[in-house]
DNA sequence: GCTTGTCTGTGCGTTGACGCACATACCGGA
DNA sequence: TCCGGTATGTGCGTCAACGCACAGACAAGC
């Protein structure tokens, strides 16, 4: 049997969460339940209501937009930095977005009327909440920059650190096919810049299999945007 | 002289204060300056802290990211709709974005101080931000999203269609130089599509005067995007 | 073993957008 | 009236990414 303790433990390696007041936490840590997630479980479809909030700890999940014609681009990605349904408190219940995991792991969950609950009582939840819709819009801003100005290599090292950053390894389990609907780019073009990167000895990879070996030569591909979301994030929530 | 009336009628033209409560705009008015701005003005510095909070009534703001190299590209747009300055709720203080003036015209602006006392208040000034920032964020979303999936002319569309929204005639003036900067392609990539839409007989244009003269036609050239940022304006706000 | 399905690699023609160069057109001021 | 500045139009070569087709390569299951 898992004892409070190990619950408490295992709730502050996500950062909103364990940046919250003790009094705080204490009220939320009965109302959040630990599940694990597996690769490709959709949280949350376009458009529909929202019943719970998640805080991972080790899972990441991926905010898609889904055309009407099947193709489909990331908008951002939330791991234990940060929280899945912010619209639950913002007060619109329901995004345009499907949330779904990009890399299998566990999560925290919350009943959506308790988070509002909380939220409403003001407090460090409250405006820690607001900072990382913050942090998040900036996250966002930046992917529809880099979407704009880059080139697929580019980008692919952002996408590859941003999960980097997020992950509790240095593995990612993610075929090239996966990867190409997150970035909205054919799966070919993934193939190739996936490439590039093997040789140069950034990562290796096999068959949905990837691996970070040299994350300092990731960033000297990466454009801009990497460091401008990193900084955001640090200066809001660090 | 001008009359509070006449003040609380223009203040009524930007949706946000139009939307709060009695009591609450009674307590805004006196704070709220009305102001002219004119094409060009920057509001915010990439990182510089924000004094105030403006809510256009015919003035439209553009929210752009700076590229190191000096290359831009448009995230978000603000007319009557809405306000800049959201980080000052946030809690951040400041984004890596500048807000510059699109379309001249006039704005209320706000002492960020009395903003975030307002703000903390509560009550429906407080919600009305949030699901504005929502909707803002909707915005950013389908931004990347269309910077991703589509051709220059559809973007085009889309961005002609969002600024007329915003708009209190059907004149826009603005070089395609300029748009090209928010749209962040080139400036003859806009020369291309303008002539497109204006043998479409849908615009016309000479020397940065730009009409439209046939609404229906932009939304028959547009992508999925505008509608979805439309929808979700008027769900959260209508 | 073999088959089946999935993942990755590669080639090839097409295309949309880029970068550059320059022509043309228009405006306002000296 | 001329002139300099600005706005728009156009051509041309280049390139990144696309769409499609198909060839290995590997894993799992029978």
């Amino acid at each position: 049997m898992t004892t409070t303790a190990a619950i408490k433990e295992e709730a502050l390696q996500n950062h909103l969460l364990a940046g919250v007041k003790a009094d705080e936490l204490e009220r939320l840590l009965p109302n959040l339940q630990l599940i694990s997630l597996p690769l490709g479980q959709v949280l949350y479809e376009s458009g529909e209501k929202m019943d719970y909030v998640y805080f991972p700890t080790t899972a990441i999940i991926s905010l898609l937009y889904i055309m009407e014609n099947g193709s489909s681009a990331e908008i951002g990605v939330v791991g234990n930095d940060g929280m899945v349904g912010i619209a639950i408190f913002m007060g619109g219940d329901t995004t345009p977005n499907r949330a779904v995991v990009q890399s299998a792991g566990k999560t925290f969950k919350m009943k959506a009327e308790l988070m509002k609950d909380e939220f409403t009582r003001g407090g460090r939840f409250h405006s820690l909440c607001l900072r990382y819709t913050q942090a998040l819009i900036t996250q966002i801003s930046q992917t529809a920059v880099c979407n704009r100005l880059h080139s697929v290599d580019q980008q692919l090292c952002r996408w590859l650190l941003l999960s980097h950053d997020r992950l509790p390894s240095d593995r990612l389990i993610m075929t090239q096919d996966l990867i190409s609907n997150m970035l909205g780019v054919r799966r070919e073009g993934i193939t190739h810049a996936a490439k590039r990167l093997q040789q140069a000895g950034y990562i290796s990879y096999v068959r949905g299999d990837m691996t970070i070996l040299d994350r300092q030569g990731l960033e000297t591909g990466v454009c801009e945007c990497y460091q401008v979301v990193r900084t955001e994030y640090d200066r809001l929530l660090g």
